[in-house]
DNA sequence: TAAATCTGTCCGATAATACCGGATGGGCAG
DNA sequence: CTGCCCATCCGGTATTATCGGACAGATTTA
């Protein structure tokens, strides 16, 4: 991973400062972004000005939202990806057949992305969407995908993105995850139980080939519809057989 | 619409022209964006660097693609679109209704963006994805959506982004085209009869609200199905049936 | 209703940087 | 093994991003 202290184009860093407050803002103003992001509300106007030429923001009567272009950007990248093609007819099946959440996740830049889910008829409300983007440890495919990366690879993943908690059950110390992706390697699949959402519990495995590990698929529910042997046998069996097909898929078209 | 000739932050754009690049070539080095946009070698991969360390491009040995934070951004926008909230689960209906694709479009910057797709049991492979642009003038739910605009704004939307022809049968001509848009309004619906991929169909009908046009859906299908009895009156029936239920839960919800 | 405050937008001076030429090392083709 | 092409790097300077302050409109307060 590089350097982030020498950004070679500061000014297109100021923008996406720019885009990332207005996500998290979901609509504002120049002066909203200004105090934000602690920078003159002229310098904020510039770059909201420079995004809606390029035609990723909206400009409403002064306020401005985040633009559907990057979904463009995002949505031909996603079609580009093999594995993303290979695996959403699986998915899809996956979650007829469970009923529930069936989703595809990647690594990316040390962060897991949600690239696609599929629900089920009993499927729950969630908060994801596709692109989403999660600290790996905090779900079961994130821990799948890092069960099977080179140590090092996983010790400079939580150097760089830390190991926030986002309740009270996700795994806070690097030497429990190691442990956890152990067992994880051993019998082929994670869990996550309400260590994401709360109430929510996970089934996932990875997709591998030639020992290189390319996504992770799963299924998730709510906690009183994952236990017992449902949560134990079936459901890991479902993932698994899928994550199986969609391997042979990855290696023969 | 703003004069796009003076953009106050130059580098951004210059930065936005790589991943532009980046999609049209779908990966490439520093080297290869240098001559695809005439930029010096050692500029291009200061900017390529830059969105690298923003988490925007993905660099595999020296060759970079476009990254899917761009689907974070997108996905992100499009989750907190009412629109895109409401009309989902009408247009998956829509879609199990008539064994064909259906779609929810949406008007940015003066194009179209296909923000949702479903697919029915019979639906043919298509080029579009979620966030896909096009000139408006070249699909029917464009054309829907065009003629609920004021004349003023659908003639700015052609001098800014122009009427290009995709098939031969595109229209080309702007008294054509409001002609076209006359008849639209007056029959409620419109029809793409192979303007934009040669060999299929489409019936789109507008979303209003309060005479403000909010985006428009469609069916689409293979010539071969979408004609007489059919495409005259069973699918616009279908397309008209769900856009007024689109429509009054935008209003009551 | 009027005054005060806040905000969006604009523009020009200047501090900061984006641009880019050229160097270096690695990979690949002949 | 040699030649060519490419990715990456770095520092000088031409260019621009930054931003203060002005202005007009909208909103809030008295």
């Amino acid at each position: 991973m590089t350097d982030s202290t020498t950004i070679p184009v500061k000014a297109t860093r100021v923008s996406f400062d720019v885009v990332e407050a207005l996500q998290e803002l979901d609509e504002a103003g120049a002066a909203e972004i200004s105090n934000h992001l602690g920078i003159p509300k002229s310098t904020a106007h510039d770059h909201l000005r420079t995004l809606e030429q390029l035609e990723l923001v909206v400009n409403e009567n002064g306020r401005y939202r985040t633009g559907t272009r990057f979904l463009d950007f995002g949505g031909y990248a996603r079609q580009q990806m093999k594995i993303y093609n290979v695996a959403r007819p699986e998915i899809r099946k996956l979650a007829e057949q469970t009923g529930e959440h069936s989703n595809l996740m990647v690594e990316e830049h040390g962060r897991g992305v949600f690239l696609y889910k599929a629900e089920g008829t009993n499927a729950v409300q969630l908060d994801t969407y596709n692109g989403y983007r999660v600290h790996l440890h905090t779900t079961a495919m994130g821990k799948a995908i890092l069960a099977h990366f080179p140590e090092k690879r996983v010790r400079a993943i939580l150097d760089r993105h830390g190991m926030p908690t986002v309740t009270e059950h996700t795994v806070d110390n690097e030497e429990e995850l190691f442990e956890e992706l152990a067992q994880i390697r051993s019998q082929g699949f994670a869990r996550d139980l309400e260590e994401r959402v709360r109430g929510m519990r996970c089934v996932a495995a990875p997709i591998l080939r030639d020992d290189e590990v390319l996504g992770a698929i799963s299924v998730s529910g709510p906690a009183s519809r994952m236990q017992g042997e449902r949560f134990e046998s079936e459901i890991p069996d479902h993932v698994l057989r899928t994550a199986n097909v969609i391997e042979v898929n990855m290696t023969y078209s």
